[in-house]
DNA sequence: CGATCTACCTGATGGC
DNA sequence: TGCCATCAGGTAGATC
């Protein structure tokens, strides 16, 4: 479900809600979803007592930074991947447990934190700072980041004549760009006119400057309008809200409907086991 | 190196 | 109404 807008339209959600917060309580109730942990409650050993210091985001990871109570004043990490189906909500803590709740981070009033996921592929998990990148390690094998850590046109020139891999799969690589799923690789190369197969390495300067220009400017986009809730909606904002970047998706989930640029329909491919949507008259 | 498939799960949807 | 197949925003690992 989320991709790097929707990441970071949590990430600015929940930035004022948490940042010089205490963590006070933390309840972890899914086995699958703290599984980087020895054992259930080990979440919670580390993270009561910290107080939040500053909210990141590393492609789809969100970092939440703390620092230890007074006894074990050590920075923490406190890292949650949302995978298909994860959610994150503030709620007064005694709002109704909604079903699949795995863990509960109560904060230092009448309120917490929940990370709810039906399909179990999302996690929390947190460890001290120093031990993150060798604990999480794809954290640290991450590609640039679009909206975090962008990189020059020349740079990404040089990136993307340096493999021989399908436009796609190049997009999709988080070791390569940071953030990118299915739903904006999509976006990018309808927005760069590029097709799903072609490779990297074949791409003409203009195509190349027309995709890193896309790369740069539809998360931010994106972000700015909450991100993409699709048909299911099963996107949620922190309050519940849906997103509102669906309105201007101009191929993804459109398959059959007519290209918004020059009216043919919108094909859908299989690729890499997934669903593709691209318009064939507009991409090359 | 790169492509393709599988597994991990629950729930929504559509055909019959 | 139910039953079954198919599909879903991600990622890691096996296999060719």
């Amino acid at each position: 479900m989320p991709e790097i807008a929707e990441v970071e339209t949590l990430r600015r959600d929940l930035e004022p809600v948490l940042v010089g917060r205490t963590i006070v309580d933390c309840v972890a109730t899914g086995e699958r979803s703290v599984r980087r942990h020895e054992f259930l409650g080990e979440l919670a050993t580390l993270v009561c007592g910290a107080q939040v210091t500053g909210l990141r985001r590393v492609g789809k990871y969100l970092l939440i930074d703390a620092v230890g109570d007074t006894a074990t004043s050590d920075p923490l990490v406190i890292m949650i991947h949302l995978r298909m189906s994860g959610q994150v909500f503030h709620v007064d803590r005694s709002a109704q447990l909604a079903k699949h709740t795995h863990v509960r981070v109560g904060l230092d009033g009448n309120d917490e934190i929940r990370f709810v996921d039906p399909r179990t592929f999302g996690e929390v998990f947190a460890c001290r700072s120093v031990d993150f990148d060798r604990l999480v390690p794809s954290v640290a094998a991450m590609g640039w980041d679009p909206l975090a850590s962008p990189v020059s046109k020349l740079a990404f020139g040089r990136q993307v004549a340096s493999v021989k891999r399908h436009a796609k799969a190049f997009l999709l690589d988080q070791r390569q760009v940071a953030g990118l799923g299915n739903i904006y690789t999509d976006e990018v190369l309808f927005a760069a006119k590029v097709r799903h197969d072609r490779r990297t390495n074949s791409l003409t300067p203009r195509e190349v400057g027309r995709m890193y220009r896309a790369i740069l400017a539809l998360p931010a986009d994106a972000a700015n309008n909450g991100g993409s809730s699709l048909r299911d909606q099963q996107y949620r904002r922190l309050y519940g809200e849906i997103g509102g970047y669906q309105h201007h998706l101009q191929v993804f989930d459109r398959a059959s409907q007519p290209c918004f640029v020059c009216g043919r329909v919108i094909e859908r491919a299989a690729y890499g086991g997934r669903s593709t949507f691209f318009c064939g008259h507009c991409q090359h």
